[in-house]
DNA sequence: AAGCGCCTCAACCGCCTGGAA
DNA sequence: GTTCCAGGCGGTTGAGGCGCT
């Protein structure tokens, strides 16, 4: 018995959305609060499904969010947890203050599962690829621009030919609650171990703060840079217990804490045998 | 300059879970 | 104990932008 859809689809606006739009949808959160948002839309005189509501709010209009120019050190640290708990990306992104799961997962499937590869990492396992797998990869970066290019590509959806697709070696995610872990509260959270909020102005209201653009060429240039990646491949950060945190960048206020969060999970998998890492580890991020 | 194809990311979809009835 | 509802999550899609030929 197939579940109803969450809404009538019939009238309502889909697709982007407008300033008209976003404007009432703040309007109307800055008046009431968010939450109940099967009931919103209409309270609000929009034509949108409530889960819609949510996610423009969840993800572009909160004024707590920061958008783009996302730091070496992020990079680091969204890998290294990546690495730790897989595609959770609501676990990820409530470790990283004013990203949204959105974004760290366009950002990862982007970037960073092609970066791994192209380091001869396997971004699932973030185990060494064997030889003949990393020169498939750059076989076909290097393809690029030829006739034989279309790979990966969504608008061939008929004739979709699968590559190889992650799949989540972990077990299966945690939900979280929005009691045990709320958004907000969980920027807060992470407020405890750095100082990143006072940095980006999150009471600064709708819009003040956002940085909207394309993500820091910091980041796409990276590459060997920093030689971050390096450390990662060197140090198999994928059972988390024999590398070390290393700052590659620049210190700021920023990157320390999160360095520091980051070395905080450290000590709780390494504080734990083996067997129950995983679970002590997720279990902490719940709490 | 034009056309083609890839890349990015905002938005949607379907499923799952927790809580209320 | 069961069913229904609302919220939340991860996976997927596709329009628009961009780079290459």
């Amino acid at each position: 018995m197939g579940r109803a859809p969450c809404c009538s689809k019939v009238g309502l606006h889909r697709g982007p959305w407008t300033p008209r739009e976003d404007t009432l949808l703040v309007k109307y959160i800055q008046a009431h609060g968010d939450g109940h948002w099967r009931s919103l839309p209409k309270k609000a005189g929009l034509l949108r499904c409530g889960k819609s509501c949510r996610l423009r709010w969840m993800n572009y209009l909160r004024p707590d969010i920061k958008r783009g120019n996302i730091t070496p050190d992020e990079d680091d640290l969204i890998i290294r947890l990546h690495s730790l708990l897989g595609n959770r990306w609501s676990l990820i992104a409530g470790r990283l203050p004013g990203r949204t799961d959105n974004e760290i997962k366009n950002y990862w499937n982007t970037h960073l599962s092609k970066r791994l590869l192209s380091q001869g990492t396997d971004p699932n396992t973030h185990k060494k690829l064997s030889e003949p797998a990393v020169q498939q990869v750059k076989k076909r970066k290097s393809s690029r621009g030829n006739s034989n290019k279309k790979q990966n590509n969504s608008k061939g959806k008929g004739a979709k030919v699968e590559p190889e697709k992650p799949k989540v070696h972990l077990p299966k995610p945690v939900r979280v609650t929005s009691f045990s872990l709320p958004r907000n509260d969980s920027f807060d959270q992470c407020n405890t171990f750095s100082t990143v909020s006072s940095s980006q102005g999150g009471e600064g209201g709708l819009g003040t703060e956002v940085v909207q653009g394309p993500w820091s060429d910091n980041v796409n240039d990276d590459e060997n840079g920093t030689g971050f990646l390096a450390a990662y491949d060197d140090h198999g950060f994928v059972n988390g217990s024999d590398f070390e945190c290393q700052s590659h960048v620049p210190a700021s206020d920023d990157d320390n804490s999160l360095e520091k969060l980051y070395e905080e999970y450290l000590q709780l998998l390494k504080t734990n045998d083996d067997q129950v890492q995983l679970d002590s580890f997720a279990e902490s991020l719940l709490i």
